[in-house]
DNA sequence: CCCTGTTCGCGAACAATGTACGCGATGCCC
DNA sequence: GGGCATCGCGTACATTGTTCGCGAACAGGG
């Protein structure tokens, strides 16, 4: 078997020998403040291990391997999120769920690549695409519609939240300042017509904030794939 | 300065002193080489250095970092890009293109993983941008739709290709019926009724290839950002 | 033609990492 | 209280990216 999932391994206390001193839970829970306060580099077995005041080798007794402590920590952050109570609107409602969740990914930079790398095949997870079908549910367009609906919008939420912290754990000022100087520099080359235009352009909704951004362009795809009547 | 980007140090040969016995073309070549055949995992500095016959640390002579190699390869991959052939559909051609960037992706398992962890702002990178935006031009919409377009459509074939090979390097067989048991797990648990549904629901475009389902969707998505009159 | 300034090649070393091994400690059940 | 399955975890190992430092290689000037 060269490919496994935590998921298909439930946590079963043993019935008999020693009984044990941790749980998946709290091992996950070190992981994330470690995560939180650091940054996912800082997730070291040792790191973690020593949140706990115990060895890194321990770890081993809960969890197969780090990608295991990944995917732990990725499902119990998408633990956080609560569907936006029913406003009427349900497109509305799908809207602020996928805002809420990039507000999650905002929150624990290291969320995004967590998710990104490995597919949130856990409890929480898939309850939060459950809860978007669930908002979909009155909607006739088939089942595979709304599969493709789930895919798009989760994926420009990370899209999105890529974008705004493309490093990975960089001052935003010295990101940004480089970022800037690619820009000028392209322009400046003369190879870029269309996009020298387009940076030239003044914004169209200045003053937007980045939620709202996002928040318009997810109703306009959603118009797209599930138009009304 | 924490941050920094190798397109901004440009190669530029010493005036004096022993010449260069490599070039960034070359590294960048040997690099590509050990990345296709045995996934990103094994790019390390010592083994692309062995490709060239030389030692690890001369490759620091050309590259800052290892993610500066992993700039180049990505920028270096991201040139197998040309644009389709005008159809006089400028959204038909849109979508060929963004097909191409899928296909470029999933021959390249690597690439995608390289462009998801490290902003792609190389020159060939900036084309692809750029000549999507070429695609628009005709189009009455502000800059800033247009660059929310490059970004959902970019975003949109990353997650598409993320579904197809999640993993990461993984025999697709084995990740398949993990997957698979996983979603078993999920609709016997009875805790995701939506889900279940959906799954349940016999596909709507049966025999469509996945190439097509892309289409499709891109279709859909761009009919909602950049309506038609 | 050799000297000098400067760059390049790269062996060796270092700090960190994920993980395997093995053994002693621990606690429940009979 | 003995048996034994299980846990805790010190130790060790293979690998990684990266730095140091020195000898070699070239260009130009005297």
């Amino acid at each position: 078997m060269t490919y496994r999932s935590i998921w298909l391994e439930p946590e079963e206390p043993a019935r008999t020998g020693r009984p044990a001193e941790w749980s998946r839970a709290q091992i996950t829970a070190a992981a994330l403040a470690v995560a939180d306060a650091d940054g996912l580099a800082a997730v070291t077995m040792r790191r973690v291990a020593a949140g706990l005041g115990t060895g890194a080798a321990s770890l081993y007794r809960y969890v197969a391997t780090r990608d295991d402590l990944l995917d732990l920590m990725a499902d119990e952050a998408l633990g956080a999120f609560t569907p936006t109570p029913d406003s009427g609107d349900w497109r509305a409602d799908l809207v602020a769920d996928h805002i809420q969740v990039l507000r999650m990914l905002r929150a624990r930079p290291w969320l995004l690549d967590v998710v990104r790398s490995r597919p949130a095949a856990g409890p929480n997870g898939t309850l939060v695409v459950e809860n978007t079908l669930a908002r979909m549910a009155g909607h006739p367009a088939p089942g595979t519609r709304k599969m493709e609906v789930v895919g798009t919008l989760f994926g420009m939420i990370q899209t999105y939240a890529a974008a705004e912290r493309p490093g990975g754990g960089i001052l935003d000022d010295d990101f940004l300042a480089v970022q800037i100087q690619l820009m000028q520099q392209a322009v400046a080359s003369g190879r870029y017509p269309n996009l020298a235009a387009v940076l030239a352009e003044p914004p169209t909704h200045a003053g937007e904030s980045p939620d709202d951004q996002l928040a318009r362009v997810l109703r306009l795809v959603l118009a797209g794939m599930l138009p009304e009547t």
